[in-house]
DNA sequence: TCATATTCGTGACATCTTTCACATTGTGTA
DNA sequence: TACACAATGTGAAAGATGTCACGAATATGA
């Protein structure tokens, strides 16, 4: 995205970083800041500062120094590169436990991204609206999405499930997939898949959340060298 | 973990691929299968054969040419490694929509990894046995972890009350904690964090779901040297 | 028993990502 | 207007992660 002709490749990393800085940006937009120093977004975002200004070079925005960056700058900045002029358009598949708090935290989350439909295969489900979504049977999943063109699903659906689901929206011209299944799912190449896996998720914090006492170090920041 | 007595720094990578593999392994024995090849693990999990030998390695056990892993004894191998000797006890931390289909689906999950106790500040959830989960009052956080010796937290509170919790949790001796707010808590050092962001993954799913058709070149394996 | 096909283990290499370090440049001040 | 400051932008080094390629090991079947 530089300013001249070379295409730069961009890594999936910055992406999501993005995505935290602009969520960074609005919130200080609300508590009326105007500007922002790398720093501040670093902190906000789990980042360092080094990182944001790198980051934030994709986009060909400028800052300016000692005053840092804009606030409503950077997250239009931000929107022009994450986002797509249109609205997208998300289902859902899998209305159970997960499924339902999903529907309920997304609605009106991001402008740009809106669930418009979610499925399940369970005739209590169907026929409803659901948490402000209605809910369609499965057997309606590819007109519903070809009428809307929706690109995106979020997968909520039991892991035995799991690939049957991800081939007929595949099928259905879903262009890219959050996989909450603890499953691999196969998809044709092009198709982009965000995999979230609690479970891993779990029992890394384990892993790390025990031996520390006495176990290997770990990163630092101090500057005596690694106690004798 | 290398033989000899030098300590070999393992990526958190692959800490996360091997309960990824574990989790194959546990899929493949209830099937009865009782070897297992790297490039099958690889599918499964979603990760390269190589990468799955290479990840192995750090366990110090080896599979035989031609046969492959035991399933039993790499599922062993891998719980010697991630696993601690005893159960590990977590709590979660705000039983609301997510906090509850969390419960729900973890319950029983891992045999090394028990949710305890859940905490909530709202009086009509405390007092009452939730998703086959007790919910006590925010009052009796730091006494129930320490009766327990939790050392892990989930958090699922909202996000303004999420630096509040993170600092409760590390003083009550939590060691690890599984974020689910979108926000980055600061913790003690030594104390280990894991995020998981779905907003940033969804909008990591838009960004990529978006100019497919004739968009910059992703992933590649061509030999012409990318265009000047 | 020996040749063959297959898969593992791993050093070396390639790529991706982060961090360092510093010249550059707006900004506020005197 | 000129100066000092504080933060940015970015090449280059360092570090982490992933891939390649090949020798070693092992099952299989002639
Ligand atoms: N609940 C969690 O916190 C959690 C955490 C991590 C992963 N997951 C994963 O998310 C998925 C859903 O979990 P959950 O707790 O919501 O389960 P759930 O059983 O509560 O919900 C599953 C829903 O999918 C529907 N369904 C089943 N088969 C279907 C099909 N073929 N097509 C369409 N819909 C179908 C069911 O009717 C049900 O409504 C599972 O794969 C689970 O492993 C859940
Ligand atoms: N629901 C989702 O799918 C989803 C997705 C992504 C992130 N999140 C995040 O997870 C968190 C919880 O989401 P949710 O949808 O379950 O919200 P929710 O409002 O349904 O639940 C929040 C729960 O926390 C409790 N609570 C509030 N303040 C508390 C405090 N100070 N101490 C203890 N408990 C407290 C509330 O009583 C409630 O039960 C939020 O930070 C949200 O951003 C949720």
């Amino acid at each position: 995205m530089k300013k001249n002709g070379k295409i730069e490749k961009v890594s999936e990393k910055t992406i999501g970083r993005l995505s935290l800085y602009r969520r960074a940006m609005d919130k200080l937009a609300k508590e009326g800041r105007d500007f922002a120093f790398s720093h501040e977004i670093a902190h906000m975002s789990g980042a360092t500062p080094d990182q944001v200004r790198r980051d934030i070079m994709v986009l060909g925005y400028s800052g300016s120094p000692n005053r840092g960056y804009s606030v409503a700058e950077l997250s239009k900045s931000i929107g022009e590169f994450l986002d797509d002029l249109d609205v997208q358009k998300v289902v859902l598949v899998g209305v159970g436990n997960l499924g339902r708090a999903i529907l309920s935290y997304f609605t009106g989350k991001r402008p740009k991204l809106s669930i418009i439909a979610c499925f399940d295969n369970d005739t209590e489900k169907t026929g409803r609206v659901i948490n402000g979504c209605r809910c369609y049977p499965m057997s309606q999943l590819q007109d519903v999405i070809n009428e809307n063109s929706a690109s995106i699903a979020i997968m909520a659906v039991p892991f035995s499930a799991s690939q049957e689901v991800a081939d007929r929206l595949t099928h259905s011209g879903i262009k890219g997939i959050l996989n909450f299944t603890p499953v691999s799912i196969k998809v044709p190449h092009g198709i982009h898949v965000e995999d979230i896996d609690m479970t891993m998720a779990l029992e890394k914090v384990a892993f790390y959340s025990r031996q520390k006492p006495q176990g290997q170090l770990l990163e630092r920041r101090t500057n005596d060298k690694a106690g004798h």
